[in-house]
DNA sequence: CGGGATCCACAAGGATACTG
DNA sequence: CAGTATCCTTGTGGATCCCG
């Protein structure tokens, strides 16, 4: 097995991942920007059943300020906003995709109990 | 960009892994089970500080129950148990590293503004 | 040693109403 | 359209006590 961290570096770096991706909707949010289809508020309305308009934005504002996610604002009426991942944002990329790949090989290593 | 999800399959996917790694306290845990040398209720209770005793019982079940880690008993006294990774839990293990690289990564986007 | 049971405080989150 | 403000319910997590 591999040894994934030096005890000396990684301690902050944990306590770091974790705090910007908790939450049960920064994935969701995170997923949708990655898909690249989603840029809009509405949209991540639509797509996310089950949000709310509070914890939407909010959310958004969390991952904004944790240099994630950039938002762009269009002066115009009705208003437009963009969101779309930063740099860092996108480097976060194959780690997600590591996390999905991992979840579908769940039945490989723990057949469904027939 | 890469796509990093075909929308039909995912869906539940991303739900899944929210659910199993969400909280303050599981990518805690299952980084020190990664390092190796913490298989002890009483290790991560030294390791990890600030985790109640709560919490701590009752993340490690969660994450029995959701097949990453495995709980062996020792009928002994005083009692032993040792935790470990299944091999799904494993498997997990290039995820986490991937979220860890990101974290290391972050200076190189976002050079901290002097 | 490795927890379970209980109580309690606070924070997270949902519903609704309103706005530039 | 893209939010904010408010209220209120629920959940999360800590502290403490107890037990095999």
């Amino acid at each position: 097995m591999r040894k994934i961290y030096t005890p000396s570096s990684a301690a902050s770096d944990v306590l770091e991942v974790i705090q910007i991706l908790e939450g049960r909707w920064k994935l969701l949010i995170l997923f949708h920007l990655f898909d690249g289809k989603v840029q809009r508020y509405s949209d991540f309305e639509k797509l996310i059943p089950g949000i709310s308009q509070k914890m939407l934005a909010q959310q958004l504002r969390k991952l904004e300020a944790d240099g994630i996610v950039a938002r762009k604002v269009y002066p115009q009426v009705p208003p437009k906003v963009e969101y779309r991942l930063t740099d860092w944002g996108q480097a976060l990329c194959p780690a997600l995709d590591a996390l999905l790949s991992w979840a579908e090989q769940k039945d490989h290593f723990a057949p469904p109990a027939s």
